[in-house]
RNA sequence: GCGAGAGUGGCGGAACUGGCAGACGCACUGGACUUAGGAUCCAGCGGGCAACCAUGGGGGUUCAACUCCCCCCUCUCGCACCA
């Protein structure tokens, strides 16, 4: 008789059961550990892709190990629902955003719900939903209050495809990091976070993140981007002005022989205006503002400037020294004007060639052979001061703080810390998104909505033309308001949020979703925060989490909650890769989902994804690959189909000690057959290694020992022993470890097997098995016999034979005392338990 | 250019703190069972007839190196005129 295994029928049965008996549901337990297990949850596209697949079975093998560990753990899921797909659907087809995500959300969650994922969906939240971006107004307002909401006008990033703002973070190579399009500067007020007032605790935030992987702490601290100087004012000749500039190399001073200042700085005006050179240099600023910003920006390109006609009093070396106007130097960093030393920095020195202007070294290597005219490029190392009159004779180390403390003593300049990290642009001229809750009023100004009227909630009766900004615009009911602070008409804000404000509290709300008084209550927060294990995609690096990280040390000042980070553990899975490429769309080497679930079961594409590779790294698609697991799960669920007779009491009356068999066991354990008692000692071990190997992530390793497993129980024949209870007892435990084991992996399958051997539901509540130190230990151990580090032997000795006893049982080996004759060895290494070096 | 990671059979990948390189799976080969096998079970499977040779290449340390050190090559990712 031969069953056949049909995932079918057993997933859809288990999906049921755990759904009718709100298996997942979780509550706060103060008595037990809590766990918070937490996937990036998705944006509702439609359909979820193999990203998804992998992400979600991650974290599912640990939340439901770490159920079974005794950990109460809290395991939700949500919907990213803003975003630009739905009103570009709403303008493509028609279908207004409101249905289209939710009909998105309905499909995607029927296939989580296929995946046989242990969710407490009972925690499910949507951020389209008024009851959830309320808190993103909410928490807007706070921070206004705060000052760390505001509103500027300036040149922001906008992207010509998705007719909206980005913030810096989301341009990548000067391209939307949404839609690849070119990014534009466009001049417009626009709503900002002040993400800069907490970049020193980002930053020094990083160093206590050990559990993240370091690449991504590395571009966090990349993007923050902090650098110590000075910053010193040059007086301009004939004029009573003087202009600042921001340095990391103060004690490069002296060598500073000109000036460069970005074309958009303020200064230039000034300097130029009626002077015989204007109409020249006015030409070269336009021309360079015009030039795109990331041209402009690339290091690659060649270095342009102009000279003013102006010049300004080095303030160390008293010097006179020519103004210049230069492509590379940048308005928005530091104070967009820099004090140039050719001989010391490479772009200095390189626009130094090539406009001919002087240069000084100031810093002498220690050989002592720098000089202008022979240099062919800048001397970057450290050295010893030269040029620099008091300063001489200092190692550029000190000379460093000397001057530094020079310019403070005489009020020309400060000490100061610049962060490449600008303030957090989130107002997007978008309708799909949390509205801003801000009111202009012609008398009182910017007005905050009062916290009483939130939520402000989107219109539903909007046009979608994709034409002429934001269908808000049009909405006429929506932005005719009055001013809560006068009561005359007033209008109110048409943008919306950038989609990463929703992204950044949503951990926080899943621990207390649907209450309407405040984001989240304290104590349930207090009790889940922080969330322990965090998984998804190393795209998020600085985006995403570096948002969260903020809102979360602001929610903490707003005395909200006590925990600093948000995410304890971070594990970014890699990249699912068909035919050498990352899956997509438009590289038509997709693998569906459905497709594969509805052929194989759930459990076996989670197997395979599992399997395939390690978490972290990228994993490679193969379809005979996914057919492997489907074999093995076949293969299993074989075995515990032909036990299953024998050992379930429902089925055996005989089997009703079954129940019992550890217990039996112990007393039985020395009259066991020896390969049942091999059997035994695989399974200890197997659950050992198991166990280890999921604590780290290990989950390839983890489901490979478990194969092994399977092939060991393969090779104890049945054929009449059903009737030997031994045989049964160790069968028993082996196919129930195995099906523990299993469990995190394959729920489905595991639940069915748990069932077939005699036991209620449902497994995802039981113990993991526990493993016996003493059953698992090797009674013996194989020694590798080498010689010259060749192995020549093999022997096998009792466990725990001392080492003079092992080196003298090699020795004596037949094979060896062939090859090593009567000849004395020079030396004779011994690892105990492991092998025997002869040196001859 | 700078930083991080990686490079192991035909393929995906194992290898603890330096101690049998290639676990496990895929593919392949053989056998068994069978009317049949593309199901299943069992076995073999880096190269070489062998001594030996093999973890990107070259050197080094060591009794012993995928693992540690130095040089070089290739790939992936991130950053990139940030003063």
């Amino acid at each position: 008789m031969t069953v056949k295994y049909d995932p079918k029928e057993i997933e859809s049965k288990w999906q049921r059961y755990w759904e009718e008996h709100k298996t997942f549901r979780v509550n706060e337990d103060s008595v037990r550990h809590k766990y918070y297990c937490l996937e990036m949850f998705p944006y509702p596209s439609g359909r979820i892709h193999m990203g998804h697949v992998r992400n979600y079975a991650i974290g599912d093998v640990i939340a439901r190990y770490k159920t079974m560990r005794g950990y109460n753990v809290l395991h939700p899921m949500g919907w990213d629902a803003f975003g630009l797909p739905a009103e570009n659907a709403a303008i493509e087809k028609g279908v207004h955003p409101v249905s289209w995500t939710y009909n998105n959300i309905a499909y995607m969650k029927d296939q989580l719900r296929k995946m046989g994922l242990s969710y407490d969906w009972d925690r499910e939240i949507a951020t389209c939903d008024p009851v959830y971006y309320r808190w993103n107004q909410w928490f807007f307002l706070k921070m206004h209050e705060r000052g760390l909401a505001y509103r500027r006008r300036s040149n922001v990033n906008w992207c010509v495809s998705c007719e909206t703002v980005l913030a810096n973070e989301q341009v990548i190579d000067g391209r939307c990091w949404r839609c690849s399009s070119i990014v534009e500067q466009k001049y417009l007020d626009q709503w900002f976070f002040k993400i800069t007032d907490y970049a020193e605790e980002l930053l020094s935030g990083c160093d206590r993140l050990t559990g993240w992987p370091e690449r991504v702490l590395t571009m966090q601290r990349n993007w923050i981007g902090k650098s110590i100087g000075v910053e010193v004012d040059f007086p301009i000749t004939d004029s009573e002005k003087s202009i600042r500039i921001f340095t990391t190399r103060p004690d490069t001073l002296h060598g500073a022989t000109f000036m460069s200042l970005a074309p958009e700085h303020p200064i230039i005006e000034e300097l130029i205006s009626g002077a015989k050179k204007e109409p020249e240099v006015r030409s070269f600023i336009e021309r360079i503002k015009h030039q795109d910003r990331i041209v402009r920006t690339a290091a690659d390109v060649e270095k342009e400037g102009i000279f003013t006609g102006r010049y300004a009093i080095n303030p160390v070396s008293r010097e006179k020294i020519p103004i210049w106007v230069a492509n590379f130097v940048l308005m928005e960093y530091g104070t967009g004007a820099i004090m140039a030393v050719p001989a010391h920095d490479q772009r200095d020195f390189e626009f130094a060639k090539k406009y001919n202007l002087q240069s000084r070294v100031v810093i002498q290597n220690h050989e002592g052979t720098l000089s202008e005219e022979t240099m062919s490029g800048a001397y970057l190392e450290e050295g010893i001061l030269v040029n620099s009159g008091e300063f001489n004779g200092l190692d550029s180390a000190t000379a460093m703080e000397k001057i530094a403390e020079y310019i403070e003593s005489q009020g020309i300049g400060k000490r100061t810390v610049n962060y490449k990290i600008r303030d957090w642009g989130i107002s997007r001229q978008r309708y799909w998104g949390t509205p801003i809750p801000v009111i202009y009023c012609e008398k009182c100004g910017v007005v905050p909505v009062a916290e009483k009227d939130l939520p402000v909630v989107l219109p539903g009766d909007v046009t979608f033309t994709g034409k002429g900004g934001s269908p808000l615009l049009q909405a006429g009911d929506f932005i005719s308001t009055i001013c809560p602070s006068c009561g005359r008409t007033a209008r109110r804000e048409t943008d919306t949020m950038d989609t990463f404000v929703d992204s950044s509290l949503y951990f926080l709300r899943y621990c207390s979703p649907g209450v309407d008084n405040t984001p989240f209550v304290k104590q349930s927060a207090s009790y889940w925060m922080n969330v322990d294990q965090y998984i998804g995609g190393i795209e998020h690096a600085v985006l995403h989490l570096l948002y969260a990280r903020f809102f979360t040390k602001v929610t903490r000042d707003l005395g909200l909650i006590d925990v600093a980070e948000p995410f304890e553990n971070l594990l970014t899975q890699g990249m699912v890769i068909k035919d050498g490429a990352k899956m997509s769309k438009s590289k038509g080497n997709v693998v569906d989902p459905d497709i594969l679930i509805g052929t194989y079961g759930a459990d076996t594409a989670r197997l395979f994804s599992l399997f395939a590779s390690p978490p972290e790294k990228d994993l490679d698609w193969s379809d005979r690959g996914v057919e492997g697991a489907f074999r093995f799960l076949s293969r299993v669920y074989r075995k515990v189909a032909e036990m299953s007779p024998y050992l379930d009491p429902k089925q055996n009356p005989d089997a009703s000690d079954m129940a019992s068999y550890k217990i039996i066991l112990l007393d039985i354990e020395s009259e066991l057959p020896s390969d049942l008692k091999r059997l035994r000692k695989t399974v200890h071990q197997t659950i050992k290694k198991v166990t280890d190997d999921i604590e780290v992530f290990h989950f390839n390793t983890a489901i490979s020992f478990i194969m092994e497993l399977v092939n060991n129980i393969y090779l104890i024949p049945i054929e009449g022993r059903t009737g030997e209870k031994a045989f049964l007892y160790v069968m028993k435990e082996a196919l129930d470890s195995l099906t523990l084991l299993l469990s995190p992996f394959a729920p489905h399958i595991s639940e069915e097997m748990w069932h077939m051997l005699g036991y209620e539901p449902t497994i995802a509540k039981a113990a993991w098995p526990i493993y016996c130190t003493e059953i698992s230990q090797e009674e013996e151990s194989l020694i590798v016999i080498q010689i010259n580090g060749k192995v020549r032997s093999k022997i096998t000795v009792p466990a725990g034979t001392p080492e003079d006893e092992i080196k003298n049982k090699a020795m004596s080996d037949e094979k060896i005392k062939g090859l090593i004759g009567e000849k004395a060895p020079k030396k004779v290494f011994v690892v105990k338990e492991k092998l025997v070096n002869i040196v001859i």
